[in-house]
DNA sequence: GTTCTGACA
DNA sequence: TGTCAGAA
């Protein structure tokens, strides 16, 4: 019995929703930009380089998801750690199709690149095609 | 008032 | 990447 019982709504469910909400386009570029601390020129160079995708309104004003956040903020990361904006699109684009081998590698060399210390993994060589 | 695109003394 | 112009 699951704390959400007496919804009478399943775990799965409530994922399914939590799926969409976080797809759902809310957040203008103000405040995307208080939250990731990026400026409006950086947001909108980043779409032009395709790292993201933010739905319009009809006034052609951007409204940005939870989605949308959570890759602007890596994006920065990224680029913070000497990564090139053609790298990044590279491994957000193939992001979508690695196998379950592939993301547990994946996540391996991020937990090098973001150790306390920020030194550059051993492996960067086989990164090289991310970097300037 | 906020955001968009294009351009660069 | 900042910033300004002209339009929406």
């Amino acid at each position: 019995m699951n704390r959400y019982a007496k919804l009478d709504v399943s775990k799965e469910a409530i994922q399914v929703s939590d799926k969409l909400r976080r797809q759902m386009p809310v957040f203008p570029i103000s405040v995307v930009m208080k939250l990731t601390e990026l400026s409006a020129r950086q947001i909108r160079y980043y779409e032009t380089h395709e790292l993201v995708a933010p739905q319009r309104t009809e006034g052609n004003q951007r409204l940005f998801s939870m989605n949308d956040l959570d890759r602007l903020l890596e994006i920065k990361m990224l680029l913070e750690k000497g990564f090139t904006i053609k790298g990044i699109r590279q491994i957000m684009l193939d992001d979508v199709e690695l196998s379950k081998d592939e993301k547990k590698l994946r996540e391996d060399i991020y937990q090098d690149i973001f150790t306390p210390t920020g030194r550059i993994p051993l492996n960067r060589g086989d990164l090289s095609r991310f970097y300037n």
